[in-house]
DNA sequence: TATTGTTATACTCTATAACTATA
DNA sequence: TATAGTTATAGAGTATAACAATA
């Protein structure tokens, strides 16, 4: 104790009860993540879940705000919120399909492109903060684990 | 379309905005653990965060409710209702330390131990549900990674 | 005076179910 | 009758600050 070189207390980083259990340990990531990305978020007019969305609007191009909750594994009702607060911040437009009146149209405007452009500097910021320590091959790796997670079986969770 | 060996519709299982995200990807992987391994955990009388609790409690032993808001990334105010729910489930003990009479210590009782085991299955059994496609190697890979990941810099997120 | 645990309160999120308008 | 969006409402979860006991 009181190492001169060893600033840090003896207090541990991070607790150990997470190191063997994976889905605490993504958690905490994922916790860590949102954390650090939200206060630059709100700088931007956003937070996690209408950043989440300009990136689906943008790569998946859902025809309906119910196609959108869905790709976002969310239910319509919060799809409303998020929709109406990208309006007002003018990241997107709201219209009717003409071909079917019951369906919202949500086109991403040119501002909700530059948003949606910082928002992903920021979220590769983070990702910097907190994989760092991997070389680009490590991370690409990571990034396919990640993605074939999601795409085996299917999103129970609204 | 309308192929007979495919019979998933051409809906995608996931959104692509997530794809080169990777806080988007950690954070919905987690989200789909987490609602997996919920309903299972609550015949337990667990949550994810009072088996994040116990977890803390054997493996990191705190000295307070303060420490183990703290190995837990949370706040005294959380922790006084997730020993309220794990003593009521008779999975802690909570005693006054007699050194410190401000200091609650909670001890793991047997049937804490037990059910932390059960939870653990649980957490194995929703990690092999997503990470099937991995072999031991590359689940170790992603382990070491996310362990890292946690070592990596403060947490600065309650 | 500072710290630990607790309580109280307000606030945000989320889930569910009506309700409307269109089909 | 069914579907897309919206609104309303209740519940859970979270954050903050005040408070009591102890140091």
């Amino acid at each position: 104790m009181s190492d001169p070189v060893e600033p840090i207390t003896a207090e541990r980083a991070f607790a150990r009860g997470f190191a063997d259990r994976l889905p605490l340990l993504v958690n905490q990531v994922g916790y860590q993540m949102a954390g650090r990305a939200e206060p630059r978020l709100a700088e931007l007019g956003l937070n996690g879940k209408t950043y989440m969305a300009l990136a689906v609007l943008v790569a998946d191009r859902p025809g309906s705000q119910l196609e959108l909750a869905r790709l976002m594994g969310s239910v319509a009702a919060v799809i409303v919120t998020v929709a109406d607060n990208l309006e007002a911040e003018g990241y997107v437009e709201r219209t009717r399909d003409p071909a079917d009146r019951r369906r919202s149209l949500l086109t991403v405007t040119p501002a909700g492109r530059r948003a949606l452009a910082k928002a992903d500097r920021i979220a590769a910021e983070v990702e910097d903060d907190m994989l760092g320590h991997l070389d680009g091959s490590e991370r690409a790796r990571l990034h396919a684990t990640l993605r074939g997670a999601l795409e085996r079986g299917p999103r129970a969770v609204p």
